[in-house]
RNA sequence: CGGAGUGUGGCUCAGUCUGGUAGAGCACCGCGUUCGGGACGCGGGGGUCGCAGGUUCGAAUCCUGCCACUCCGACCA
């Protein structure tokens, strides 16, 4: 891309409403521009990242065998209404009315949608386990959005529905997400501890919330400094027994402020391991059982050729809270260190001088190699000093900077600088690209 | 939902107390000098001062009502 094409409209300056390094960082590099109260419009860079960490959160959920469907954000109230959760769920859930007075709802989530598409095709235990998921936008009217795209009203969510025969082949199912989403996380960059939380009216031990460590985060978190080191599986054997990935995961003690019991913390944890910090919640998962299959009628004959409920869970990542989460996780005061994996451009291409024939050839030798290798190079080509682009390349955080100006060209060298370390090396382009591609 | 606060050009803010021709910096446009870490000079464009009433010869400023947004707290992907 060509910066001089583009439109990263950034700010000098954070607008004030913004209070959090994210939110700030977020407004200042153009990605996102705030529309209502915790309601975004998502500008081409912001997309770009959003758009990268959806699709990582896709490959590792069809990896793990959930199948992609996409539901509607409408939703008929009368479904709702069969679960008893249209009552329930009180001033968050946004309450429309179409021109036939009919009564819709933005959905917040989607089990009562998901589970109508199954009842309607699942009728045997044969055909089990299935988990379905999908990454669209919700809404729920939160009293107090705030902290930008990190608890904003509309979101986008990447939310997967298993459905089992009984318990037993229902925590399977979940150990899977368990696995995909540890996977997941660290993909994007991220180290996520998952923590004991709250299971809810069905009781259990089935149910984590995935953290991430930050010094922003709205809850204080308690667990064993190990967790957080913890490489990710990779790649398992999916269909095969997950339960020691996931024993090993949450043996060590790991909990939110609503599930801390400081005496158990201090029992189980040396004092030197124990880690107490701000998290952000990234991920949840539980399991339901029969909440919603039993209310709704969701069942399957089973081997006996008798009708059961099934047993269901459900899995949510904040895809549009991820976005906010990764910079918390990763900024300096110079702007956004992008990872790797979701950075909105690999490389950006400094041109120092453009109409310098010389470096503008340079460039345009760099840009064309480092797009055809597949590394989403941005090329300032504006007529910007240089100072400013260095600023600005700094604060929109291309995890490489490929810088090309004039005293470079002339000694036959250009200069690479590594976002994330300061680090910067001076070289012929072939090596300078040699060093970026490897 | 309780408590606090703020609305003045794209952004940061002054002006409001004490009513009298809407300001500054950044950003933007033109010209010139510049050009390796957010340059400088000169000239220029852009604002129904959140909205609606009211008081007044005159309202960004005073009064009333409404709206929006932010922060703290209680609740949540």
């Amino acid at each position: 891309m060509r910066l001089s094409r583009y439109f990263i409209p950034t700010l000098r300056e954070a607008p004030s409403d913004a209070q959090i390094a994210s939110h700030q960082l977020m407004l200042r590099a153009g990605m996102i521009r705030q529309e209502a109260a915790g309601i975004y419009a998502w500008l081409p860079l912001g997309l770009r990242v959003l758009k990268k960490i959806e699709q990582i959160v896709r490959e590792e959920m069809d990896r793990a065998g959930a199948i992609e469907v996409l539901m509607p954000t409408l939703q008929l109230a009368d479904l709702w209404r069969e679960s008893g959760r249209y009552d329930d769920y009180g001033d968050e859930m946004l309450r429309i009315k179409d021109r036939h007075e009919r009564d819709l709802l933005y959905g917040p989530t989607a089990e009562e949608v998901i589970t109508e598409i199954f009842r309607a095709h699942v009728k045997s235990y044969k055909e089990l386990p299935k988990n379905f998921y999908n990454i669209q936008w919700k809404f729920r009217d939160e009293r107090r959005p705030r902290f930008g795209v990190m608890r904003g009203r509309e979101f986008l969510m990447k939310d997967a529905y298993s459905f089992d025969v009984d318990e037993a082949a229902a925590r399977r199912s979940y150990n899977r997400m368990f696995v995909a989403y540890l996977n997941t996380f660290s993909r994007l960059g991220l180290k996520a501890v998952p923590m004991r939380a709250d299971p809810g009216p069905i009781g259990g031990d089935l149910s984590h919330e995935f953290i991430i460590l930050a010094d922003t985060g709205e809850s204080q978190v308690f667990c064993h400094r190990d967790l957080v080191e913890m490489p990710a599986p990779g790649d398992v054997d999916w269909d095969g027994d997950l339960q020691a990935i996931v024993d090993q995961r949450t043996a060590l003690y790991a909990a939110t402020e609503d599930m801390h019991e400081q005496a158990r913390f201090e029992a189980e944890v040396p004092e030197a391991d124990r880690l107490s910090a701000r998290g952000i919640e990234v991920g949840h998962i539980f399991y339901f059982g029969e909440k919603y299959s039993k209310p709704m009628r969701a069942v399957v004959t089973g081997p006996d050729g008798q009708e059961r409920p099934i047993h269901g869970g459900s899995y949510g990542v904040g895809v549009s809270r991820l976005v906010g989460g990764i910079i918390e996780a990763s900024h300096d005061g110079a702007g956004i260190i992008w990872p790797d994996a979701v950075a909105p451009f690999g490389v950006a291409v400094i041109n120092l001088r453009p109409g310098d024939s010389a470096v503008d050839l340079a460039c345009e030798q760099a840009y064309g190699a480092l797009r055809d290798a597949g590394k989403d190079p941005l090329l300032d080509d504006t007529d910007e000093r240089p100072g400013a682009k260095f600023a600005a390349m700094d604060l929109i955080g291309a995890p490489w900077q490929l810088i090309i100006g004039p005293k470079g060209v002339a000694e036959g060298k250009v200069e690479i600088k590594r976002r994330a370390t300061g680090e910067r090396q001076s070289l012929s382009l072939e090596d300078a690209l040699q060093a970026i591609l490897t």
